[in-house]
DNA sequence: ACCTCAACTGCAACTTAGTTGCATTTTGCA
DNA sequence: TGCAAAATGCAACTAAGTTGCAGTTGAGGT
């Protein structure tokens, strides 16, 4: 575990994550960055985000990644993913529905470690 | 709904998929097929297998696409792929939980339309 | 305040996943 | 068997993400 910065790029990136109602990929943060820093920078600045718990990570039913602030879990000793996540086929809006948990009870011998739940459908707005 | 044709390599790329016990990348399938067609003719391949309900579609959790077949769901009237995935992080198998179906209730305004259901861990041969 | 060094950044080059257009081949039905 | 539509191969492309390295900067110690 080594010691991270606070820097300029980082700052400005948690910003607009925590700014966001939906979930946003790398290209989504890097537009909105307005030539602060370089791709690669946003790169690193997201997975650093992730390692120190402040955004989690949410791969999209295309296969995209996408990242959303830790609004349930910013305690660093609780932090658990087990909330759903809603992709609208519609509007693209990748959310957090963080008050739908869920509860699996995996066979014998199976060890878990993260969940990964997203439902594809139409969400309200675009109802 | 254009007619679709069998062909050899959708033949051996079914065959593949069905005699595996695992859920195989578009480059696991290309790697099988041996020469018998080209990358891009897997991609096609998968994409209609797909649209023809003969397999299923699965992100795994770092994006890739994998295909498994639809062991449970063959009926083309009730295809509903509403069970779990397994995805080991240390033999990087990732599996189709059958029998583990969750049913979820969203808040009212969300219309479902498919479910992306996979958790990470352990499996029990590596545990 | 300023030194120092590890953390961070930018850039360029790379890998890998997946897509598209088009000419050629093949399938299945008449 | 003939033929049109489907499928394929190939080459070129886009987009996501990674890596190496030289230069820059944040923050703790003096």
């Amino acid at each position: 575990m080594t010691i991270t910065r606070n820097t300029r790029a980082k700052e400005r990136i948690l910003e607009i994550i925590l700014a966001s109602d939906r979930a946003l990929s790398q290209s989504d943060v890097f537009g909105q960055v307005d030539g602060l820093c370089d791709r690669v920078t946003v790169y690193r600045v997201l997975d650093r985000l992730v390692s120190e718990k402040k955004i989690h990570k949410i791969v999209n039913v295309d296969g995209i990644i996408n990242y959303a602030g830790c609004s349930s879990c910013d305690t660093a000793n609780l932090h658990q993913h087990d909330h759903l996540h809603f992709s609208c086929v519609r509007c693209k809006k990748l959310s957090c529905l963080e008050n739908h948990h869920v509860n699996v009870t995996l066979p014998l011998g199976y060890a878990v470690q993260e969940l990964f739940l997203t439902i594809s459908g139409i969400c309200p707005s675009c109802g």
